[in-house]
RNA sequence: GGCGGCGUAGCUCAGCUGGUCAGAGCGAGGGUCUCAUAAUCCCUAGGUCACUGGUUCGACUCCAGUCGCCGCCA
């Protein structure tokens, strides 16, 4: 069986979920379901990160311990990834025991393998940026993101021996054009490992300066510091479910992330699993940022779109629509709101939503729901089959490339052809004589098709506008994408589809104000 | 400072290896239909394809330089 294992980066808890997490969440969301409806087997797991200097000050500012402070921040985003209905399999949490234990277990491989050493450092080191910065990196004596100067800290700590391993990453890259994806991302990567300039990893950090981390097992006064932690919960998440489970997803591996964590993830991720001896990741999937003006969609910074209320007030499916037709993956996109009611009242409300409307609407008022034989082969026919036929094509593959906006682009073409089929056989027209029935009843029979074939194409995309779809129709999802449309053969004789149902209510958004404050 | 990338109609963007490539969607204006969520459908955009040179029979598409944005690295 074919398997699809799919990550996003475990999230920081220093703030709630916003809206550049929900984007990675939605794009793991759709990849996996998308999968799934290509018959592979799939898993996907997130979490939070819930170590570190910045988490136990911010513990020490709500006055409570760290881990109380993790246990109340890590189920905000646990329960918004469940509201929002994305089908996670594994959310790990960095402060779980079997988390821990295995971070504990691969330090002392790599330690066994001699890889860890012990060494003396010294720099300025930036508590916001929980690193060290250089001279350089310093705008007037301060760290350029937190605007205060870092401390000039001098201590010993282990390091991974990262170089030993960078040729090997290297060699890696060059070898597998798509592991990085989109490429210039991919040439980024070889361009850091080229110069020549990384060293290895400090994972370290002594108690005596933070204690709140996982105990190094081969020295107790010190814990593992951010890197090693992280990254291997893509490793625990599916040990959790059993050995059997690691080796038969981890070959499949795709980690789902923003461009600013590129760098660990491309670097010291794959030289720590050599280091471990495991197989690397099958593929890094790097996105871009939501911009609102100039300004980056950042956990630190304030401008911070609100996705929970954005789903409440216009529900999953319109937030994930935006999301995947607006940006198109790799690159940067710019969220505002006239873009956003735009876009949900052109394609969902007057595209989708009404077509759905109008058909079940005939369909109920001529034959009171009864679904029609499907005859005739006129030419307009042929154009609409052609149309979604396309579609049925197109979807698929620009979803593989994990060009989402021009999947949907593309079956959007198909809903605009069966809007103008109407218009163009006017079946409302024809309804008034009684001889052209068996026609309307043709016509329409056909739209319902088009719906379905829709439904199935939109499951990954908008998974509860999907079901609602196949409810409407009276009809269960296929649960695959079929290889063919196999138009008349889903509608058995005499079969009664449901009265039309508001899909996407049009935005107002001026009325919504003069009326009420909307509710947040 | 080194290396990507980008700059196309009001907005968001398509345009692969040069010759129906000057386009799409949205917005705006006009019209039509009436099944539908005042939705659909049809018509309407003359934008020097950032600027300047060059290669070529011919460049938005190749080359060089300039300006302006942005990313990565140092």
């Amino acid at each position: 069986m074919k398997r699809f294992y799919v990550t996003t980066p475990i999230y920081y808890i220093n703030a709630e979920p916003h809206l550049g997490h929900t984007y990675t969440m939605v794009v793991a969301d759709t990849l996996a379901r998308f999968h799934r409806a290509r018959g592979s087997e799939t898993f996907l797991v997130t979490g939070t990160d819930e170590h570190g200097d910045k988490i136990a000050a911010m513990a020490a500012e709500h006055g409570e311990p760290p881990k109380v402070y993790a246990d109340r921040m890590s189920p905000l985003f646990q329960q918004a990834w469940q509201d929002c209905g994305f089908v996670v399999d594994q959310f790990v949490r960095t402060t779980d025991p079997r988390h821990e234990r295995l971070v504990q277990e691969f330090l002392q491989r790599v330690y066994d393998n001699g890889d860890i050493y012990f060494s003396r450092y010294a720099g300025l080191y930036c508590t916001g940026c929980e690193r060290f910065l250089t001279e350089k990196e310093l705008v007037g004596g301060n760290c350029p993101d937190h605007k205060r100067p870092p401390e000039l800290i001098e201590e010993e700590n282990y390091f991974f021996r990262m170089t030993r391993y960078l040729p090997a990453v290297q060699q890696h890259f060059e070898a597998h054009a798509d592991a990085i994806f989109p490429d210039h991302y991919r040439n980024e990567v070889l361009a850091m490992l080229a110069s020549g300039g990384i060293g290895d990893l400090c994972i370290s950090r002594p108690k005596s300066r933070l204690e709140w981390g996982i105990e190094l097992p081969f020295d107790r006064r010190y814990v593992c510091y951010v890197w090693f932690d992280a990254l291997i919960s893509y490793v625990s998440g599916l040990k959790m479910h059993g050995e059997d489970t690691f080796r038969a997803f981890w070959p499949t591996a795709h980690h789902v992330m923003a461009k600013d964590i590129l760098k660990p993830h491309a670097i010291f991720w794959p030289s720590m699993l050599l280091a471990l001896g495991l197989p690397l990741f099958r593929r890094l999937l790097i996105h871009g940022y939501w911009v609102r003006g100039e300004a980056k969609m950042s956990k630190s910074l304030g401008n911070v779109i609100r996705p929970l209320d954005m789903k409440r007030q216009f529900g999953i499916d319109t937030l994930r629509y935006f999301l995947l037709r607006e940006m198109a993956f790799g690159q940067d996109a710019s969220f505002n709101e006239d873009a956003f009611v735009a876009r949900v009242n052109a394609d969902l409300a007057n595209g989708l939503g009404n077509l759905v409307s109008r058909v079940l609407s005939m369909q109920q008022r001529y034959f009171a729901g009864c679904v029609q034989p499907l005859e005739g082969d006129t030419p307009a026919d042929r154009d609409l089959q052609a149309a979604f036929a396309q579609a049925l094509e197109e979807v698929p593959q620009w979803t593989e490339q994990l060009a989402f906006h021009r999947a949907l682009e593309a079956l959007w073409r198909a809903l605009d052809r069966a809007n103008k089929y109407v218009v163009d056989t006017a079946p409302f027209t024809l309804a008034r004589n009684a001889q052209n029935l068996p026609r309307v009843g043709a016509i329409l029979h056909r739209l319902l098709e088009c719906l379905y074939t829709t439904a199935v194409l939109l499951s990954w995309f908008l998974p509860e506008t999907s079901q609602k779809m196949f409810s409407l129709l009276g009809l269960d999802s296929p649960g695959h994408v079929p290889s063919n449309l196999g138009w008349g053969e889903h509608f058995p004789p005499g079969h009664r589809v449901r009265p039309p149902a508001t899909l996407f209510p049009r935005i107002d958004l001026h009325r919504d104000e003069a009326a009420a404050p909307r509710p947040r």
